[in-house]
DNA sequence: GTGATCTGGCACGGTTCGGTGTCAGTTTGC
DNA sequence: GCAAACTGACACCGAACCGTGCCAGATCAC
């Protein structure tokens, strides 16, 4: 009886070690709770079926996961992840605040257009779930305000308007292109996404011109 | 005989007839679900709780509704009609644009704050339940766009923007509306009201005064 | 009063899902 | 080769919930 004496270490197992397993194997489930709350929703989604997508059994899910919710979490990150990547890296082209917010937007509006599951995760599936994910929900939300503020902070008189308007401000241009970005995805017939990217630019930029 | 306009089966009972009976018990599930989806969500909520909160049993539920989901669609209904005439409202005292879209906008985040569930569940609980309801949502939430686009059509200049843009700039304008008055419900803080009005206003305005 | 109808409370069967246990087969270290 | 550890598939149990049926008491028409 435990005679190695080796229940945190483990062993080899294909060439890998316990960790790089376990770490494996979330992976594969954050992968397969992308696929499956972004395509068929979280509320009809069941552990078992997340587990049948990512070729794993349910052992291997509490392994990672206390329970469904954590799982959507995990995925919640890692979409929001890649949209702010993606957002970051649109703005890195630009020469001034206009360009710098026309790439931002058009980066995004590709991105959310290229995997609708992002959008159904980011924008839906994640709200009146419960309360941890709802200040998860919260708690992403601010942070693209914060990257807003971030961004525009260089830009502005910060003589002009108080910090809790300029919030304000931030917040309902981070609603404006959400739910541009929700009604465009969720509309049957797809306007072209240069027409949203300019209706989302005309609205940054006539509330920034205002703070200059 | 038959004076009180019955129906060819049912008699009266406490002085009402068939019908109205439905439609009373009808009115108390709606206004339960609107206090139990709005209190502890949709997602936890059963048809059990609904009915003790609206003093019925669940014979009378699938009287009126086929499912919880028919019963949220209701719900929903019910608190959007209460925001969207609470707007209405607002504009009516105002003489010029300015000021109908300030008195819209104060009567409409003193409805949210005045009553929690109503956010709840036009925000949060009515997303990624299910086919129908996200079909009602976008419907809804299209129906506040075009009813800003009546507001604001005959301030404008027509001739300067296409019917396109004017419409992605009006999801713009209620998508930031809407995330003001969410994350304004949401923080802990609550900062004042009179900070979120002049806020949504300044950017509205903003907007607005690059179509005149 | 009397019988028919309406009401509310209870409970039952059926289903689904979460979480855990078991066990045979496979891979590794020695 | 062999024992120990790892893996994956399946079974099981309990809980929650949906939808329906039943029944005793209240209420109304006659």
């Amino acid at each position: 009886m435990n005679s190695t004496g080796q229940d945190a270490t483990g062993r080899t197992y294909r060439g890998a070690g316990p960790q790089q397993r376990r770490e494996e194997r979330r992976a594969r489930l954050v992968d397969a709770a992308v696929e499956v709350f972004g395509t068929s929703g979280y509320r009809s989604a069941t552990v078992d079926k997340i587990c049948a997508a990512a070729g794993l059994t349910k052992r291997y899910f509490y392994e990672s996961f206390d329970g469904s919710e954590a799982l959507l979490l995990a995925a919640y990150a890692s979409v929001t992840d890649r949209l702010r990547e993606s957002i970051l890296r649109g703005a890195d082209g630009g020469v001034d605040l206009d360009e710098k917010i026309r790439g931002a937007l058009a980066s995004f509006f590709e991105t959310v257009a290229d995997d609708p599951r992002i959008s159904r995760i980011a924008f839906q599936e994640v709200l009146g779930v419960g309360p941890e994910v709802d200040d998860a929900y919260r708690s992403c939300t601010g942070s693209f305000v914060d990257a807003v503020l971030i961004v525009i902070d260089p830009e502005i008189d910060r003589t002009a308007v108080s910090d809790l308007h300029l919030r304000t401000l931030a917040t309902g241009l981070v609603g404006a292109v959400l739910l541009i970005a929700q009604q465009w995805v969720l509309s049957d017939n797809h306007q072209p996404i240069e027409s949203v990217i300019a209706g989302a630019h005309t609205i940054v930029m006539a509330v920034l011109s205002e703070l200059v």
